[in-house]
DNA sequence: ATCTTATTTGAGTCATTGTTCAATCGTTCA
DNA sequence: TGAACGATTGAACAATGACTCAAATAAGAT
């Protein structure tokens, strides 16, 4: 089978289209580092994973912190922790959730530094 | 208006609640850095950018790349403009798109030392 | 100027997902 | 054992968003 001679596309740098999609092929965790990627680009759960930067915190504290229900705060750290972002361990009655890694720390800082040189960048006045 | 002394509301830990809630108001671009890590959370957005590390490319270049239409393209490169990952400029005919910084450079490798990672220790077999 | 090519835009659609509500589960204390 | 509490789960719903198709725009070639 021929992929890439279907007749209405129309490629106009095949040596960079391959080679871009071999740089993509090299990248087999792709889907996995979009994923995590995702759990970051919620509010929600950003402001999860920075409450839980600070000390570890029990479902009703993050819900109270996050202005969520503790439903809520329930699934997202199921997504977390499906992601090995967030471990948690019961104390007293309840379950105590903390960071499983210093991740959240090292792409924050990438994201904020970026984030405020766009801001500088775009005031200018 | 009294914002935290709702009677429904059990706070177990309001000292441990504080800090966090001071700690993210203490975060002034969350919302900037959650749109940023959403930009990086759909995979063939994350393509798309991983695509421009090798050299830049012209919109249909990176349809047939990303095995998508010119148009999803063209849509999803608005998104990334907006968030100053990449930058386009006319040649020939064509746009052709590069990154503006290596901010995708730095978030992917720690996405994918993390990634990983847990990958192996998921494993552990 | 006209036609062609590459890109962009807008409308519309379908899938994804973040949330709440209600019910259930698991622990701990009486 | 039973009652209370904290947490989790599932269903349902609303909102977001990624894609395609069709039409419009912009710039180069004839």
């Amino acid at each position: 089978m021929h992929t890439d001679s279907a007749c209405e596309v129309r490629c106009l740098h095949p040596e960079a289209v391959q080679r871009a999609t071999q740089a993509l092929e090299a990248e087999p965790d792709l889907i996995g580092m979009a994923s995590l990627f995702a759990a970051f680009g919620d509010p929600t759960r950003l402001r999860l994973l920075l409450a839980l930067q600070i000390e570890p915190l029990c479902t009703c504290d993050l819900a109270v912190v996050l202005g969520v229900s503790e439903s809520a705060v329930s699934h997202q750290l199921r997504t977390l922790k499906s992601l090995d972002l967030v471990e948690s361990e019961r104390r007293d009655r309840m379950m105590f959730h903390r960071l499983t890694s210093t991740i959240t720390e090292a792409l924050s800082a990438v994201a904020r530094s970026h984030v405020v040189g766009s801001l500088t960048s775009a005031e200018a006045a």
